[in-house]
RNA sequence: GGGGGUGUAGCUCAGUUGGUUAGAGCGCUGGCCUGUCACGCCAGAGGCCGCGGGUUCGAGUCCCGUCACUCCCGCCA
């Protein structure tokens, strides 16, 4: 690219590739880079910079001739005695300089050592032929060196940069530093910062407002546990770090701001796992005014498909969302965050095997009836695996799911035009026929089955399914599959405490409304409460909002709270409906398992600059650590530590 | 809080049935090498086998405990 050609770009504000392929994400992202901050490109009389003319992805072949200064990290040096190529990094790419034994500067050529920072001045010069390294951008070209200048040395390393096998976790988080200036994650970090980019771009074109929300709040009685923070003004008092900013998104819509958006800090004091962070996570918060579900939806799903056509390379991204109720999708899925590459869908096949002579099932449908559907009443549900028809791969599947601490998975596989397997021979030729041409099945196909009641089972149902897709290989990877799930219950049974609890969120609109709270079977009540699952990930949770403080007053009363409990916790919140709210909704998607999808990564640590490790430690930085007496006395506060 | 996995050189790993002086690759140090791009060749240094205890004539290896990291369950409205 000539610099002619560069200016020309400039000046129609393109962003421009230094370099593809050593940083390809980093350098197709570049933006915002003009000649006029670079005052040393394409002068006559050029000034100097102290360190750098030009970046390690930039030079090619018409810049041949051209007096350069670069600067970077020794990403690899080759020492061949009489002739040494340093290979110079920095964030836009890799440049590979030459230097010759007579050259004065030769011993301290030789005394480099990886991850050094230094300075490099020469002659851009053309690589011969067969020299020529077609893998780099910088490939066609090498810098003769003519002088050289150590900015910094490194001592050997705990963690190399160059190459990209797997590291202990505990040191790449102490040296994150190092980890980070290797290839992968410095692009997904990169890719992170884009895909935040472009969600601001495309919130603010869809007319959101970004506000900030406060990070010392009051602690929220529902939930997760909250991370505190003891006040020094008030003895004894704490604010706590927001789980979510739930309660000043809806205070924003009765504030009367329409449309808001925020990149949200979320903090919940909880265990981590490989695709949560512990303490703190990252939400793409959204919340609109005067909507009804199909609103948000309408709003939402744009952005994200978008977002994965922009960042997705080029996997297919579902066009239109499916909306699968929430119940549909656990009798369908087993889940209600399916995954939608896998072609497998259960369906209850109880009628084929009730009063049959497969007398296990039959005595289960027989012994559990009449009561509620899924909580009470026996079912037998068939997960059908096409291509699974072989005894191997049956048993196979049989005993994962004694593994599982299931009794076992009754299968039937179909060969030579008819049914095989115990559950087939007891069943009967014209019943196992009908399944099979029921469920679509033919030669070579497995079908296998669960029983029992569903409420108990549907999890198992739901993970023998994925287990087949999966090891059938049904599912095509390359693509993002989205749904919504829709029509969540507003209430469910706990167990534990052997009470009505909100199911999701407490500030959620029945379906309804108050007519259903007061007249409906309060497990029946649906909500206006949704999410998004994309390969069966949630990615995220949202409802339309219950704006209405005597619908709230109803809804607490029958999950077992009296109004004074909704005064004394959720005070703000009750006044500001009585004060002209908007009906108003939204949604939160998870920016951390967006990026992790786009990045194609099952860790999270993948997609965060300074993530901790699962104990809740910064090993870098030392968080948690002791504070001083001093601090703590500040605080009123007095340790009072556990024993051993 | 519970369960699984891992822990041997700076890093990644091998180490057989319990048996002599614990090995390899990368990195590091020194030497050779003018076209490499995972450069090549030669030599060398480098080990509390996570830690503690036990069994045994003898433990990297078996047993018990413990610590660290990690994955999962619980938890995450």
């Amino acid at each position: 690219m000539t610099k002619a050609c560069l200016h020309a770009l400039f000046a129609r504000g393109q962003p421009v590739a230094f370099s593809r392929s050593f940083w390809p994400l980093a350098a197709s992202w570049r933006r915002g880079e003009t000649p006029e901050n670079r005052p040393w490109i394409g002068q006559s009389g050029r000034v100097m910079h102290a360190y750098r003319t030009h970046n390690c992805g930039e030079l090619r072949k018409s810049d041949v001739g051209a007096e350069v200064r670069l600067s970077g990290w020794v990403h690899r040096v080759r020492d061949h005695g009489g002739l040494l190529f340093i290979d110079l990094r920095d964030h836009y790419g890799l440049t590979q300089c030459v230097i010759e034994p007579g050259n004065s500067e030769f011993p301290m050529a030789e005394a480099l050592r990886a991850e050094w920072v230094v300075r490099v001045d020469g002659r851009v010069e053309a690589r011969s032929g067969d020299t020529v390294n077609p893998n780099l951008p910088t490939g066609e070209v090498e810098v003769r060196i003519s002088a050289l200048e150590v900015l910094s040395e490194a001592e050997e390393l705990p963690l190399p940069v160059f190459g990209e096998p797997d590291y202990p976790e505990d040191i790449r988080l102490k040296y994150r530093f190092l980890d980070l200036r290797r290839e992968t994650i410095h692009n997904n970090i990169i890719k992170r910062a884009a895909i935040i980019a472009s969600i601001r771009r495309r919130m603010i074109d869809a007319g959101f407002f970004e506000f900030q929300t406060p990070i010392l709040t009051a602690s929220s009685p529902e939930g997760a546990r909250d991370f505190l923070v003891p006040s020094r003004m008030h003895p004894g008092k704490f604010y706590a770090l927001p789980q979510a900013p739930q309660q000043f998104k809806q205070l924003v819509m009765v504030s009367g701001f329409d449309r808001y958006f925020q990149i949200a800090p979320c903090f919940r004091d909880e265990d981590a796992r490989a695709d949560r962070s512990p303490g703190e996570f990252y939400q793409l918060d959204i919340e609109m005014s005067f909507v009804e579900q199909e609103d948000v939806f309408n709003a939402v799903e744009p952005v994200l498909r978008g977002l994965f056509e922009e960042f997705g390379g080029g996997k297919p991204v579902t066009q239109e969302f499916p909306r699968i109720p929430f119940g549909e999708a656990m009798r369908k899925y087993g889940t209600d965050k399916p995954d939608l590459r896998n072609p497998i869908e259960m369906s209850d096949v109880s009628e084929v095997f009730r009063g049959s002579g497969f007398k296990i099932f039959a005595g289960l449908l027989d012994k559990h009836k009449g009561g509620r559907p899924w909580f009470e009443n026996a079912e037998v549900w068939a997960i059908p695996a096409k291509g699974g028809g072989s005894r191997a791969f049956c048993d196979r599947m049989n005993s994962w799911a004694q593994g599982e601490g299931q009794p076992g998975l009754g299968y039937i596989f179909f060969r030579n035009g008819e049914g095989a397997g115990p559950i087939a021979k007891n069943l009967g030729e014209d019943l196992t026929a009908k399944l099979r041409d029921e469920l679509g099945l033919a030669d070579g196909d497995a079908v296998f089955f669960v029983a029992g009641v569903p409420k108990d089972f549907a999890d198992f149902a739901g993970r023998a399914r994925t287990k087949a897709g999966e090891d059938l290989e049904l599912l095509d990877k390359d693509r993002f599959e989205f749904c919504w799930i829709v029509d969540f219950p507003m209430f469910e049974w706990d167990e534990e405490r052997k009470k009505i609890e909100f199911s999701h969120n407490p500030f959620s609109m029945p379906q309804g409304g108050l007519e259903a709270l007061e007249t409906k079977d309060p497990l029946d009540i649906l909500a206006w409460q949704y999410d998004i699952v994309c390969n069966g990930v949630e990615l995220s949770s949202g409802a339309i909002r219950n704006h209405k403080p005597e619908i709230m007053v109803k809804a607490f009363e029958i999950a077992g709270y009296d109004r004074s409990v909704l005064e004394e916790k959720f005070g703000g919140m009750l006044r500001a409906l009585t004060y002209g709210a908007p009906p108003h909704g939204g949604i939160a998607p998870g920016i951390d398992r967006i990026v992790m999808l786009l990045c194609g990564t099952e860790n999270i640590r993948e997609v965060t600059m300074f993530p901790m490790n699962q104990q809740a430690e910064d090993l870098l930085m030392g968080a948690p650590g002791d504070v001083s007496p001093e601090q703590l006395r500040d605080l009123h506060i007095r340790l009072n530590l556990p024993k051993s």
